[in-house]
DNA sequence: ATGGCAAATTGAATTTGA
């Protein structure tokens, strides 16, 4: 079973090129975020005709919103809230008996301190409410992906050192991620793939004149997978050419097979 | 540490992303 992560950045606009992700990277189940539209404006029937028809979905108005598509039946689909808000930004779902958490967690704004900056304080809840929530129980098999707009190690950003005080690479970030990871029971199924000396990006922004001659990414998107799966995950890939098609997304796809 | 961009909403400017 193949799945994907993929921050679409607008399902609508993006549309036509879903349907190239589902053409070239094949994924039995992709997870996404930042749909940007409320369920009535979800192209529920266009998804299915491109042989996804097993759907969950949550959206909400111009911001966040999260969908799981499948071409493998799907089941029991809900999802929690998180830190104090009813934003859509979390979904999950069954697959072939493997629960699927879909999470796009707070971007968390430009200054890295909560007394200043709200969404700062709302990222760092958010992320211990989930590491909490996955702490409290033995959840069995489960994957758990997504835009969580931390990028937790040096090999995940373009300089270390230039990010250090930049919201998504601080000290405390890092360490919460790692500390959900930990105590979780996860395993980063595409870090474990490429190694741990390996420089991975999914993300580039858009302001870069020409993204691949300066290459200034992160590794925002995530694949986790239970601790009992870890040998299962058969492959992995980050696919980056997408970020050089026509009106791209700013993040890519991220894959593993299991 | 910023910002050369982008999307959605609402009516040319604002909010959000990271």
């Amino acid at each position: 079973m193949k799945i994907t992560s993929w921050n679409i950045n607008s399902v609508r606009l993006r549309l036509p090129l879903l349907e190239q992700v589902f053409a070239t990277v094949a994924p039995d189940v992709i997870c996404l975020q930042e749909t940007k539209c409320v369920d009535d404006q979800f192209p529920t029937e266009a998804i299915a005709d491109m042989g996804y028809p097993y759907q969950a979905y949550r959206g909400e108005k111009s911001y966040n919103g999260v969908a799981i598509l499948s071409r493998l039946p799907l089941r029991d689909a809900s999802h929690e809230l998180w830190a104090g808000k009813e934003d859509c930004r979390h979904i999950s779902a069954i697959v072939n008996d493997i629960r699927i958490h879909n999470f796009y967690i707070p971007a968390g704004g430009d200054v890295p301190e909560r007394d200043e900056n709200p969404k700062f304080g709302h990222k760092l809840d958010f992320v211990k409410e989930v590491t909490a929530y996955f702490a409290a129980q033995d959840q069995g098999s489960a994957v758990m992906v997504g835009d969580l707009n931390i990028a937790p190690l040096a090999e995940d950003v373009w300089s270390t050192k230039q990010l250090r005080n930049v919201v998504s690479h601080t000290d405390l970030e890092r360490e919460r991620l790692l500390s959900l990871i930990a105590k979780g029971g996860w395993h980063d199924a595409i870090r474990g793939h490429f190694g741990p000396e390996e420089i991975l990006y999914s993300w580039w922004s858009y302001r870069a004149r020409d993204y691949r001659a300066s290459n200034r990414g992160r590794r925002l998107d995530h694949i986790f997978v239970t601790n009992d799966l870890a040998d299962k995950v058969t492959s992995a890939e980050i696919f980056a050419e997408a970020r050089g098609w026509e009106k791209p997304s700013d993040h890519v796809p991220i894959s593993i097979t299991l």
